[in-house]
DNA sequence: TGTATTATTTGACATATGTCAAAGAGGGAT
DNA sequence: ATCCCTCTTTGACATATGTCAAATAATACA
């Protein structure tokens, strides 16, 4: 737990008493590669933070995955789709190496941040953050070439490339493998 | 400022001195057609709310304006990069037509937020909700084709046609406007 | 060590979209 | 009405990327 706890306080201080219901609001959740976090379909009910291993989010459209994001160490993990909105969403979450979450259930974050306003303020400030990488990443997928795209990767993120299949990687930048093995050979 | 509170009520209720707080710190803009609300290598001291008339925000790429989102009354405006991050950023965001905007000032709000827990909880579920509208369309842009993501756009947003001229709809839609064109004329 | 399985690369070709240039349409101002 | 300006469409062609199939490389495992 000391992992989540330290990478809160990136974001903002928690009191003590805080921290304890946190704490106790906790469940430790081990999942082996292949296996899934969340399921298509279904609604997700729990906020997980991701201690070891990492995890990839896809759709299957039209009887293909494509892989959107990935998560390592130090991240939070759900169906940011499902969670807030509260209605199933058609992402599946797979753990791609053996991996240890932190989950918190839907109901016990909401009484977490009736109890304590600077839980309240972590959640904003978390939801900030989150929107403006999204949107970074949004942007850059939007207007740049996909070599440029995979090249920024590689700057920006090369743990990426070294933890994930390329057939995933190729989808998060949005082309196909194929694409992506001729950008890499002639790089 | 009536319409401010109305849509705020959508997403959380606020006790009346929070509200009373919040008008205090609000000021009027009125912005005419083509000026700017914020521009490039700025930092963006203010958050937005659109009360009447529509907005976008776009990138100079390679001496090109790409536009990649508009803003109509109801909408909160920044540049969410650079109001979150403290940093400058490399948007411009521009009035479509006439517009009237309330505007808070960064320090403003955070003193709002540190007041009223209410408030902080505003700020949380709005940005979780601009969150997975974001979301939305990363997915949508990231895997669908032009005329498909052309054809939900005019399935949800049928508005924006009407009042936004076909290059920025283009470019919002991550194409350019021959390729729009020829999308609508094979309709 | 060998074999099966999965991941990656390569080739040939189809297609979507971009680029550049020009023509046409529409709306205001005078 | 006429002119001017902006927005939109159309044409010809270039290019990036996708698709399908096969070959090769890497990895796991018995």
């Amino acid at each position: 737990m000391k992992l989540l706890f330290d990478h809160i306080q990136q974001y903002c201080q928690l009191r003590a008493t805080t921290q304890k219901s946190l704490g106790a609001a906790l469940q430790k959740i081990e999942l082996a590669k292949g296996s899934f976090l969340i399921t298509e379909g279904k609604m997700c009910n729990h906020l997980y933070f991701l201690d070891q291993g990492s995890v990839r989010g896809f759709y299957n459209l039209d009887g293909k995955e494509v892989t959107y994001w990935f998560a390592f160490e130090n991240n939070f993990v759900t169906s940011f789709f499902s969670f807030i909105t509260r209605k199933p969403g058609m992402e599946n979450i797979q753990a791609m190496e053996d991996s240890t979450l932190w989950a918190v259930a839907y109901d016990g974050l909401q009484n977490l941040y009736a109890k304590h306003p600077d839980m309240e303020r972590l959640g904003r400030i978390v939801n900030e953050r989150y929107y403006v990488m999204l949107e970074e990443r949004f942007v850059s997928n939007h207007f740049k070439e996909a070599r440029e795209r995979y090249e920024n990767l590689l700057a920006n993120a090369p743990h990426i490339l070294q933890r994930v299949p390329l057939g995933y990687v190729a989808s998060y930048l949005g082309i196909t493998q194929e694409t992506l093995s001729r950008i890499r050979s002639k790089a």
